[in-house]
RNA sequence: GGACGAUUAGCUCAGUUGGGAGAGCGCCUGCCUUACAAGCAGGAUGUCGGGGGUUCAAGUCCCUCAUUGUCCACCA
């Protein structure tokens, strides 16, 4: 073995498992199945991915060796809006329209054959043990035909209808777009206070805007009925400027009397408020904008002239005429598009729905049910606070990159929604010219069918092996967009719920933790992570010192930590590989192998329990501080004094075995670095070895005694570490010990350890020398017979005593307490007891010794 | 305006039913000890944000305040 694990090797050993079909599930056996969240084609590998993929992997991974038959399907999103600007981008300077629907979409798959396949390969270099042979793509034939069956079951059920509404609208990306597309940010704005004229009277009302230019579709102006300023102009009609409309004064309680001016302009066309108040009051809608955010022909002045200029210009004319009052500084609220930052414009479009409220109810139900948990649970709220305020969902596209809506125009004006594949005649008259709906469907549409559709939903074999999945594993921000809408679509065409537990893992930051982001320029590249430091690095830093569902810190210093882990794990594996033996049958174990396997029993449970509940951080700490600690500095170091003994052969299969047990408890978070070790010792992979098993008849053996045994020696040998430290002796002087104990059975057979402190001899209840410095352990106290130091140690005598009466004083006042005792746990009181014994045995010790020393 | 987090060593963070505060990094001291200097040994540092409460017992449960973050929301 090399002196360092070389991650360069990582490839190769992902290609075998891959060649050896290790990630397919077995053909028997009891199923768990996830589907990964399908990455957009468009997408590079991020740390969020990383570390989603991650913990997928490590599940996965976990399951399968603990038998179960695992299916990890991969995919990838045609990601609609995303592809679609990017293929626009490359076919410049023509346009869409330019080279025709047909052209645009073969250009379309052309650039998603050759970048789509990226980010997959990305996943890989991270160890993801996906089955690759059922990758699915949301573009698919099958999956697409899926879709057309959904929606068109949507329809028939009464979930899917066209209509007019006021939507969110992109003027940069000329779509529609969902309210969970808008994200809503606090902006500095400007708050314009104008006048405006009342008819047949010297009176004007003052109202307040941010956004002068909708007066052009001013409908009405509304005040709050309570507020006595206007309370005498309700009904009166008012002349809005530039114009000159007629339009009147209306009372509703929507509007807030301290704000602005108290009194609103209402433009219905272009505001969702102004729209539900207009809907109340009857009043028409004015559209005054083009799809690109220009203003329409309603007044020639300033027909095709951008929102913002002819913004600038109503103002400029409200000047002129004198009816601008003021402005203000105001800080509002807009709504950008999530995909380019444009200022999202309402506006009325008639469009494609899904109708929320009979499908939100059973989503909701199965929350409430416990048929769907999320880890941590709090996420459970969100997702059941927005499926309780949820509004229907704007499905439309106005794009050609993805599923083209399956609805169908006669000549006699009849819309039909056929399936591609069906022979296309008009439900109503029989006719058969056609014209197909030109919009797509929003991306999220078919990802909310992805548990199923991959599984080749409803006769597919798979989805009766699988469906439904186990779990989910996502971020937090994306809750609304899929989660939920897969929760949804699932009930309604399966009848199942698509997985019984969502986590929810937290995002990566930067080292001053601000999110990654292209205009910070603060992201780190996963794919360079791996290369030079390994992809098991990575998942481990991933995983480590965090816990689910919050956000961590990225930072190289933390893969420095992980990466050296690793190596100590490869050097411990280089020390057992040097002392390999012959196989050998008998097992007579020395304390330090009880002590080892009694622990690492323990910790296996540990580790498992933990795993179970998705709780990787604290299974990988338990794993560390064990295999650092306990393995490698005391067991390797004690086994370097027994080897040497006559049973050395027996005592190296302990040490052999459990590295064994730890790589395969290891190989979820690392699978790289723990096959090529296991490799080396010419075993079968671990990708299908066993987990290894908790003990419970350990328990019952004297394994437990000697585990006590050890760790009083550990205390014993850090207690003369630390003396030699303090009285600066150098580890080349070997010192002898004299063991004081009422139970020399006892220490018997560990008393070698003591080497490990540089001690050459240890004699149990043999003369010791009165100045010598001591140190005491449980059940004994050593003598350190080379060294002599009387006022150290006398010294060191008055601390331990000053420590001893505290901690008497401490469990004598505990045991004292009516309450403690009347209330506390019995094993509680017991071990209180117990402590406050051997304490003032040791107080009583120590303070004769300090008597002693004074003589 | 609402909801949900966070506040623990100099820094980054763990801390799972309440029962004597932990890790990693950094820092100081000494070691090239034959698996590992990406290492070994030793050491220092905490009013667990403030205040109140429940309890025999609170970092952990409840209330409140402060600072901070995220998400949701129709204030023109």
């Amino acid at each position: 073995m090399d002196k360092n694990f070389d991650p360069k090797k990582e490839k190769e050993i992902y290609e075998k498992w891959l060649k050896k079909g290790y990630f397919q599930p077995f053909e028997y056996g009891k199923s768990f199945s996830m589907v990964l969240p399908p990455p957009n084609i468009t997408g590079i590998l991020h740390m969020g991915h990383a570390l989603n993929a991650t913990i997928y992997d490590i599940t996965a991974r976990f399951k399968r060796m603990q038998g179960y038959s695992v299916l990890l399907l991969p995919g990838s999103d045609h990601a609609s809006i995303s592809t679609e600007a990017k293929v626009v981008e490359a076919i410049k300077p023509k346009s869409k329209k330019d080279i025709g629907r047909e052209a645009f979409l073969k250009r379309a798959w052309e650039w998603k054959e050759e970048y789509g396949n990226i980010i997959t390969n990305q996943f890989k270099t991270l160890g993801l043990s996906a089955d690759w042979s059922r990758e699915r793509f949301t573009l698919d034939d099958g999956l697409s035909e899926l879709v057309e069956k959904v929606f068109i079951s949507f329809y028939k059920k009464g979930h899917i209808y066209r209509g007019e509404k006021l939507i969110n609208w992109c003027t940069h990306c000329k779509t529609t777009i969902s309210d969970a597309e808008v994200v809503h940010s606090e902006n500095k704005g400007k708050l314009w206070h104008f006048e405006y004229k009342i008819k047949e009277s010297e009176e004007t009302i003052k109202i307040a805007t941010t956004r002068p230019e909708t007066i052009l579709g001013d409908v009405a102006v509304a005040v709050n009925p309570e507020d006595e300023r206007y309370k005498h102009l309700i009904g009166k009609t008012v002349i809005i400027p530039i114009v000159n409309r007629e339009v009147k004064i209306i009372e509703d309680s929507y509007v807030d009397k301290d704000f602005g001016t108290g009194a609103v302009k209402i433009t219905p066309a272009h505001d969702f408020n102004d729209n539900e108040l207009a809907a109340r009051h009857e009043l028409e809608q004015i559209n005054i904008m083009n799809d690109d955010g220009s203003i329409n022909g309603i007044h020639p002045e300033f027909e095709n002239l951008d929102r913002y200029e002819a913004r600038v210009k109503i103002i400029k004319i409200l000047e002129e005429l004198g009816q601008f009052v003021k402005e203000e500084d105001i800080e509002n609220s807009i709504g950008t598009h999530d995909r380019c930052n444009t200022v999202v414009e309402p506006l009325n479009k008639l469009q494609w729905f899904v109708k929320m409220d009979k499908l939100a109810a059973p989503a909701l139900d199965a929350y409430e049910s416990k048929l769907i948990e999320f880890i941590p649970s709090r996420y459970g709220k969100t997702y059941a606070h927005w499926l309780e305020n949820i509004k229907d969902w704007c499905i439309s596209r106005q794009l050609w990159w993805g599923h083209r809506i399956p609805a169908y125009t006669c000549e006699c004006g009849h819309i039909s929604i056929i399936a591609s594949k069906d022979e296309k005649v008009c439900e109503e008259c029989g006719g058969d010219e056609l014209t197909q709906d030109e919009d797509v469907l929003d991306t999220w549409f078919s990802s909310a069918f992805w548990p199923f559709s991959t599984l080749d939903f409803p006769n597919g074999r798979d989805f009766f092996r699988f469906f439904p999945t186990e779990t989910l594993i996502t971020g937090y921000d994306i809750i609304f967009f899929w989660v939920v809408r897969m929760v949804f679509s699932s009930i309604s065409e399966t009848g199942k719920v698509p997985f019984n537990k969502v986590i929810i893992n937290g995002l990566i930051r930067d080292e001053q933790g601000r999110k990654f982001s292209k205009s910070l320029g603060n992201g780190v590249d996963p794919v360079e992570v791996v290369k030079e430091y390994g992809a098991d690095a990575l998942r481990i830093t991933l995983i480590m010192g965090s816990a689910l569902g919050s956000d961590q810190r990225f930072s190289l210093s933390k893969v420095e930590t992980s990466r050296n882990f690793l190596n100590k794990i490869w050097n411990a594996a280089r020390f057992v590989k040097m002392k390999e033996p012959e196989e050998v049958q008998l097992k007579c174990y020395f304390p330090s192998d009880r002590w080892l396997i009694s622990k690492l029993n323990k910790i296996i449970n540990e580790v498992t329990e933990n795993m179970e509940k998705y709780e990787f951080g604290l299974a990988l700490e338990t794993l560390y501080g064990f295999i650092w600690e306990d393995y490698c500095d005391y067991y390797i170091e004690m086994s370097k004094i027994t080897i040497d003994g006559t049973n050395a052969s027996l005592n190296v299969l302990v040490l052999r075995d459990v590295l064994f047990e730890l790589l395969k408890l290891m190989h979820p978070f690392a699978p790289f670095i723990t096959e090529e070790i296991r490799n080396s010792f010419g075993k079968k992979s671990l990708v299908v070895s066993e987990f290894p098993l908790f003990n419970k008849q350990l328990d019952f053996l004297d394994y437990s005694v000697e585990e006590k045994k050890i760790e009083i020696i550990k205390v014993g040998i850090k207690a003369i570490r630390n003396l030699r430290a303090e009285l600066n002796v150098p580890n080349s002087q070997k010192i002898k010990l004299i063991l004081v104990t009422e139970d020399p059975e006892y220490f018997k057979d560990c008393i070698q350890y003591f080497s490990l402190a540089n001690v050459k001899e240890t004699v149990i209840n043999g003369n010791f020398n009165e100045d010598s410095v001591s140190v005491r352990i449980d059940k004994a106290i050593i003598y350190l017979e080379d060294l002599f130091d009387k006022e150290k140690e006398i010294e060191r005598l008055r601390k331990e005593v000053e420590n001893l009466e505290n901690e008497v004083e401490r469990a004598a006042s505990k045991l004292s307490n009516e309450g403690f005792i009347n209330k506390a746990k019995p094993y509680l009181i017991q071990e209180e007891r117990l402590k406050l014994s051997k304490y003032e045995e040791a107080l009583k010790n120590a303070k004769e010794r300090l008597q002693l020393l004074w003589h």
